[in-house]
DNA sequence: CGATAAGCGAGACGGTACGTCTGGTCTTATC
DNA sequence: GATAAGACCAGACGTACCGTCTCGCTTATCG
């Protein structure tokens, strides 16, 4: 969202950005992400295309705006072990990206080759916060003595994060056993890490 | 690629294919996924655009045969363990995936949602190789009598080759400890699909 | 030219009109009727293409529009005779059809079999324009009895406009013997319409 | 029609060449000459592209040698004075031009421009053949002291041929009446000419 | 309070790619 | 060597979309 300066002039409407994030989701929900237009948004939203171009860079911007960019992801409540903390991360992981059409996550994640600033915006966004977690959670196994050594965070995203992915958006997996999924995707990574941390392999 | 009428007139050249091929390879190393295009290529394999349609039904299809349709996937040798063989098949896909741009995949991911005929492709040549080797390696398990009852595909298609997926392509993992990760990944499948299968969770 | 709704929005840029006139005669002088591409138009003109096929609904008409929609015709004042009249006229006929490329006229001409809407603005623009001085010279020759009955203005349009037409578009005729050629015709036509005004034949 | 090697190979068929001109009529009538397709004139005549291209340079050659060359143009008998002979050189160019579709006329004629092949051959089969038969009407008018010194064929020929063409092609005038225009072309060019030779004006 | 600055909807602008179509040539196998 | 079928190169067509710009207007803040 490129800065807005303040004081003079007119002040941007809220009710504008409002009817932007609404019609893109709509026009996400009817014509897809490959679809979707901007002349769409900026009809379905009753807005000039002046109005989206001056709250977002480019098109992707907009669409990771709207569906993507709030997406919550609330650290696990301390558990009672590694295992039981990665399948509640791994749970979130899945819950999180079930708020988002597969179509829009895939279309995303394309268009971050080619486009550094979202790439930029994607890392900052999903990568950190949801690595941010995952640091809390290894850092309590540490402390809870189950992990000897700190593990590469990325390794674990990677093994967590991986598993619900392809799940979603690969596999086509069936959208009631995700939960299952999750789960075992996090059992998964605990013996992994705990494995490797133990160093007996 | 549409149907070849047999017989009658003048043959395809395969050299216009290998041509076309070997372009959209140089294309895409040159301007990306995104960057390609249809003329480029054209120009680029001193074809015309004609020759490339009567092949390809889309530029995606087209794309999709030259860097994807064609990456082999052998199964591995019979191993001692699920674990072994499961780490063998992870290494195999990190092999296979590594073969192709991470942007092309991420593109074509991409594309399949809004075009069935795509996806169809991507899902008999990709998928299904995939998991047949999945399926053999699984079906040792059983007679080997480490797996009790046969497990979900899909579930651990998922939870081998999503954390590949995940570590090249969304955490941008180094590629040098891809093996790394891949062994990890095979590690933990299998260690959840046991634990699994033995209903002690 | 399309309708342009009024009011809203940004309106169109009277350069624009400017510049693709001035480029499409240069591409026309330049690589004939035949040879015209409306990708060479707006290249020249440095112009998008929208911006042509926002104002023409086809190539024809865009080159309608560039060299023959103003082709001004003026009636000749008042003459002392029907013949002196009608060598006027012709003249005027030959004057207005040197003025565009003989190539364009040609091409035009054969293009509006095939497309309606470039018939019936050829036929508002330049044969209407061409009969209704037609029929002021005619009702002259009626006002000064030369006349008894009124003429079909089609069969006096034909016999002008014919012998130019056929002079410099299928005979080839010396450019320099137009002039010649058009009062001659002015008089054939004056003495074959009066012939049969008088029934004397 | 490009030379035929004789004696060697396999004679053309002449069913071939018929088939060839059957099917462009066919074409023309249906879709025009706009509308005509070298490969759907190929699909109807059930020929081979090549087979059309053996004995045709071009397209328009095609078109030319199927609707237009073998367009017969017989010299009118002699009649008592130069005006009645005009008047039955202007009926027998009415009657060829009839034979041919209109838009195929101003087809040809259009792509005479640009193409100097066709341009050469039309000439040599429409002009020479329409300009002999009036040379040899003048011819008879100078005989028969009508005419004191030769006049311009191509002036005559302008002034017979195109009132015809123009109430044909461009007045769009009633076919019915083409007989009438015809007459009256061929009185209005002999008393033009007449006046002329007379050196009255 | 009047000037200034920035917002607004509408839509034209330059640029560029798409997938289709055609013309004229070339290449098979068959006659 | 002619034939039917059809692939080949080249390149124009008209459409669609992106991100920018311009119009006439509205709405706030600042002097």
């Amino acid at each position: 969202v490129p800065e807005v300066s303040k004081g003079a002039g007119r002040p941007r409407e809220e009710k504008v950005d409002e009817a932007i994030v609404r019609a893109t989701r709509a026009v996400l929900a009817e014509r897809g992400y490959a679809g979707l237009t901007v002349d769409a948004v900026a009809a379905a939203a009753g807005v000039g295309k002046a109005a989206i171009y001056r709250r977002h860079a480019t098109k992707q911007e907009m669409i990771f705006a709207a569906t993507v960019h709030d997406l919550a992801l609330e650290a696990p409540s301390d558990g009672a072990s590694l295992a039981a903390d990665l399948v509640a991360v791994a749970e979130g992981f899945a819950e999180q990206l079930g708020r988002a059409p597969a179509d829009v996550l895939a279309g995303l994640l394309a268009d971050i080759y080619g486009d550094p600033a979202l790439a930029e915006r994607f890392a900052a966004t999903f990568l950190v916060r949801q690595q941010a977690v995952l640091e809390e959670v290894l850092d309590r196994a540490v402390g809870r003595n189950e992990l000897a050594q700190p593990v590469d965070v990325r390794v674990a995203h990677a093994l967590l994060l991986g598993p619900v992915f392809a799940w979603m958006l690969i596999v086509d997996g069936d959208p009631d056993r995700t939960g299952v999924l999750a789960r075992l995707a996090g059992e998964a990574a605990a013996s992994a890490l705990l494995g490797t941390g133990r160093g007996d392999r």
